[in-house]
Order: structure tokens, then C-alpha cells, then sequence
DNA sequence: ACTAATTTTCTAACCGTTTAGATTTCTTAA
DNA sequence: TTAAGAAATCTAAACGGTTAGAAAATTAGT
């Protein structure tokens, strides 16, 4: 593969003029003459720049490390999207990491992109995440970090997420406008974002004056179909006349959804069902009811928090909550 | 950021030797000594590799890029995911490059994975991608490539995707066994997918001695909602009769039922709806009925390929195809 | 025509690793 | 003891860019 050197060679010319041509705006002029005959050897010689040189050289990697649970989680999806799109503006790359919720998985792209030295990291933080300590070591090697729709575990940095005890709240009231009655939780027992919402769930319940009832809380150990069944199953049978059941997010949302059918409810009809986050909401039929959460707008907010950092300004981490707006399907 | 010479000061030794303990396995042996003062000055400068000098150096970058159109069609993060596993047990960081359909898009990460000169790209072939001919500029820079998922609309690399003019017939025949009897078809324009499972739709209806009726596709120019309902309405409006519409994928299937319930119609009473590649479609109420794309397996086979050709592997290129298989939901 | 000032171009060192090949140290056997 | 061979360690040159600061070429002023 051709270098600048070789350009060099075969436009008769320094290394630096080279340079200077492929860096136009850097500054150092060169002659109409000169640049005419490095931009015939680069196309001559079908020359690539080699960003990883020049990366080290410059000390600088336009990289960014985008952390994940999963992306097949289909919240995440528009998240990363949104994050690529602001990235390709400035003209960034953006490094993929699903966790998998594995602390050795975390630990793994915790050395990776601080090895890669990337420019800066946007992540969720999960549990995982937070048992490694990853904000602090990454933070030691001055590689700034922003939290992006997760909890606010970490006072060290800008977060930027829904208001999910307030969107829970909202969701809760909703729901008890209805006149539903009782309202079944469901969430994944070690997720950060079922303590939340569940927190706001219970607050709801308690100013509206009524009891909160660790029975009608179901909690899974993760997104498996058969689990949540039987947690529904378990819900449903030892409360006979519930009328809903709130789920802590989408996703789960459907599989709750499909658990019902399959214990032959009707919904709305016997059992309402209210998921969270819209991220499949408008894909179900009937359409679930759903708290939807600004995913373009979080992530903008929180490449423009990113880039603040990297770009040196450490004034003191913010945290930015949105309120969940919601959107009334079908299924309550 | 301490380098390798500050370890090296510390512990009293020369990099060459730092190196060497970095790199247990590279089978220059260290003296028990020299290794325990080298990892204590390590933890003591809290010194990591930097893996950009380790690349330029050893002119090899454990990355790969992989290319969608876009990461929030539902089909994609599946991939994504599987690749990224992949990519992880082997040490390779993962690139996400969304070209959006957009050709300066494609453009921008064709010149941008060349630069950063990763060891290989997974990317589905549309048509932004071969009206640059990214194909040709990226190998003609010794960077392999393999298509994944879309249409084979380059001989000179590996591809693995869904058979689906097979899907498209079983699809269809399914259809007609169910004794619909006409079945519109719907997909979009620019799509290289939309084209060959159309072609699958064809052939099948020719197969069974019917004729392939223009009026009964409908081809949008994206997923916009509005513009989905508006075909479907016109297409249900000249043909009054029509019992069945084909979707050329998953997540435009679930645009049309939306159509149709505006429409007042029932499903699959009124009219049946059948999508392709299960994406969505065990996410939606009734459960759609769908083409089953495996897709776990086509990604590993992708990456073997993708692996093999890394390692200099240059055997005459593979179109693997995987037939679909169907799976029967509601809607139909 | 000659300097000085300005512009263009070049040389060489550096970024942080890896790694041949040289050098030093340690073993072993006579 | 010592020489030879093996093992451990080191030196210095890459890798492919960037960039100060030096050198050369051009322009301007008298």
C-alpha cells in the first residue's frame, strides 16, 4: 500500500508538501505547480492516507465507543443510530460494544477502547458497568465519558436519560385513571432501569393511597419467554381480579403480552397491559400504550455533552432527565 | 498517558523487554525477575498498550468494519450482534457504518475503513454500495470483504444471505394453499431485496399457472407510514376482492396491518398479511406470519468466510444461500 | 543589482509500539 | 578455569504520518 512517501518520490517533493496538499486547510501553502503534481502522484499511485499513523502522531483518534447491554434490545437501535448520525457530521467513527450484561464482557472493551484510545466513550450504565468501576478507570486515563439512558450511578459524569420515576409515575396515574385497580409490575431483577421505574411505580401507588404489594411485583432474571410466563402465570393466579399489569419496558411489554394470550386473556378486554420506552410499541397489534422516550433528542444531548468534554471543558457533570411522554395504544 | 519507555525507565530494563512481557506469547521468554519488576512498574504507571502504535507498528488493526443501511430496521441489529460476538471471542473490535441508503454516506465509510485500514468488512450489498463500487476500491486495497444479507451483486466476493426467491415462493405458496387466491405484493423502490423477492412472488404465481398482475405491487420510496397506507388503499380499492398482501419484509408488514386496521379492515379476517424475514414478527400482536431468516447462522458463516479470506484465504468467491422457513403466525 | 522580507519547500525528529540482530549473561562440559 | 553454546536482554531501526525550524526560492523596495 502506497505511503506518503512513495507520493513523495513519484511527485518529486518533501514528505511535508505532501502532507500539506492532503491537509489543505492546515495552514502551510503550497503552489498551484506543486499541488497539481501530489494530487497526480496520489491518484497515480491510488494513495490512502493511513489514519492509524496519523492518529498517533497526532495524538488523537476521531473514535468514539458506543456501550451497550445489547443492540438487539430494540431501544438501543435508535439510540445508536441517533449517535452515528451526529458522529458522521463531525467526522467520527463510532466503535460498537454489546455487554451482554457480562461484567468480563464490560472489562473486555473497557481495556479495548481505552487501548484504542478513543476519543471519547457513550455508554448505559448497567450494573456491569458499574461493578468494574469503567467510569472511573476510563475516566483516569482522561478519556471523557457520558451516561446515556441508564441510572444516574455515577456522580462523576453527565448522564443523560428519561425521568423514569416520573414517567412511571405518569404511567401509574394513567392507569389508575382508568380505574383499572390493582397494578401488576413487572421488570429484570438486576437492571438498574426496573429499580427505577419500579421506585416511581410504587410512589404513584402510595400517593394515590394505596398499598404497595411486593406480590404483584414479578421479576425476572432476563428476557427469556418461558421465564416471564411463568411469572404472569404466577401473578395472574394468585390475583384472580387483576386488570393490569405494567410492564418495565417494551420488550418485555410483548412477551407479557404473548404470556397472556396464551393463558387465553383477552386485551385490554380482561387484562390492560402498559409497556415503556416505545421502542416496539408501534410495531404490536393492538398498539401497546407506552411512555415513549425521546431517543434522538437524548442522544443529541448527550454527543453534544461528549464533545464538550473532549473538548476539554470540565465543568461540573450535569445530570438531564426527560420526561417520558405518553402514548395511548390499544392494549389499556 | 505513560508509554512502554516509561515502564521501561522504571522498571530498569529496555522496552524491548516491557514488550516482551506485554506480549507473553510472542515466545521471547523473560526471567521471572525482570517480569515481576515490569508488571509492578505497569500497575504502578497504570500503563496501557497503546494498540494505535501497535498497529502502525505491526501493520495489523483488530477491527472490522460492518456496514448497514441502517441499524434501527429490526432485521439489522440481529446481524449486528452475532457478528459482534463473533468479533469478540476473535479479539476484533466492531466499526457500525450506517450509509442511511445515502451514497455520500457510503462514500464517506468506504474511504474511512480504508484509512483506518481495518482487517476486514461485513456490509449487505445495496445499491448505495455498488453505484460507488465499494466492493472494487475496497479490495483493490487488499481488504477483504463479504456480503451478508442482500442481493449477490458482486462475483468477485463471498456472500451469505437468504434464498429468497425460495422464500418468496414458499411464501407464496403457502399463500395459495391457504386458497386466497390473488396476493398483492408490497415493497420498496431502490430495495435490491424488494427486487429478488418480488422476482420470488413472480415466479411462484407463474408456477401455479396464475398471471402476475402489475397493479398488484406496490412499491414505496421508503418506510414512510403515509405513504405505505396510501398503497395500500389504492391497491385495495381496485382490487375490492383481495384477500392476501405479501410484505417484503417484516418491518413494512407491520406499516400495512397498521394500513389496514385504518382501513377497518380485519385481520386475518378481511384480509391476511404475511411478512419476511422475522424480524418483528414475534413481536406483534397477532403474531404476523413470517419467513424465518436464520440469522445467527448466516453471520458466523459470514464472518468464517470473512476470517478465512484474512488470512489469505483466496479460493474462488461462495454465494451461500439459506432457505427460510416458514412460520406461521395470525395474520394469515 | 542587491538586500531584506516574505513565501514556499525541505530536513529531520517525533508519536509509541515491534523486532531483527547485536551484546551480554548464564550454563555446561572438558 | 575456561571456551562454547544457550538464554536473556538490549540497541536501534522500522511502521507512516505530522510538524518545528532550517533552507531555498520568490518578491519587493531602493
Amino acid at each position: 500500500m502506497a505511503t506518503i512517501r512513495d507520493v513523495a518520490k513519484l511527485a518529486g517533493v518533501s514528505v511535508a508538501t505532501v502532507s500539506a496538499v492532503i491537509n489543505k486547510d492546515s495552514g502551510v501553502r503550497v503552489s498551484e505547480k506543486l499541488t497539481k503534481r501530489v494530487e497526480e502522484a496520489i491518484k497515480e499511485l491510488n494513495y490512502k492516507p493511513n489514519r492509524i499513523a496519523r492518529s498517533l502522531s497526532k495524538n488523537e483518534n476521531y473514535t468514539i465507543g458506543y456501550i451497550v447491554p445489547s443492540i438487539t434490545n430494540f431501544f438501543f437501535p435508535q439510540l445508536a443510530r441517533a449517535i452515528e448520525d451526529i458522529a458522521f457530521e463531525k467526522d467520527y467513527g463510532v466503535y460498537l460494544c454489546n455487554t451482554d450484561g457480562r461484567k468480563e464482557r464490560a472489562r473486555y472493551y473497557l481495556d479495548s477502547l481505552v487501548e484504542n484510545r478513543v476519543a471519547g466513550i457513550i455508554t448505559t450504565l448497567t450494573w456491569e458497568i458499574e461493578e468494574i468501576d469503567f467510569v472511573e478507570h476510563v475516566l483516569e486515563q482522561n478519556i471523557p465519558v457520558v451516561g446515556l439512558a441508564g441510572a444516574r450511578s455515577n456522580e462523576s459524569i453527565d448522564t443523560v436519560r428519561p425521568d423514569d420515576i416520573e414517567g412511571a409515575r405518569l404511567a401509574v396515574e394513567y392507569l389508575l385513571g382508568k380505574g383499572y385497580g390493582r397494578i401488576a409490575f413487572i421488570g429484570v431483577k438486576d437492571s438498574q432501569t426496573t429499580v427505577i421505574r419500579q421506585n416511581g411505580y410504587r410512589q404513584a401507588l402510595l400517593e394515590a393511597g394505596l398499598e404497595y404489594d411486593e406480590g404483584l411485583v414479578g421479576l425476572t432474571s432476563g428476557f427469556d419467554n418461558s421465564e416471564i410466563f411463568t411469572i404472569v402465570e404466577s401473578i395472574i393466579h394468585n390475583y384472580p381480579d387483576l386488570r393490569t399489569i405494567f410492564v418495565f419496558n417494551d420488550l418485555m411489554g410483548t412477551a407479557v403480552i404473548d404470556a397472556l394470550y396464551r393463558l387465553g386473556k383477552r386485551i385490554p378486554g380482561d387484562i390492560a397491559v402498559m409497556g415503556f420506552d416505545d421502542s416496539v410499541a408501534s410495531y404490536t397489534f393492538p398498539r401497546m400504550t407506552t411512555m415513549s422516550i425521546p431517543k434522538v433528542e437524548m442522544a443529541s444531548i448527550a454527543m453534544e455533552r461528549l464533545f464538550k468534554r473532549m473538548n476539554g471543558d470540565n465543568s461540573s457533570p450535569l445530570d438531564i432527565q426527560i420526561t417520558p411522554t405518553l402514548v395511548e395504544g390499544n392494549t389499556t
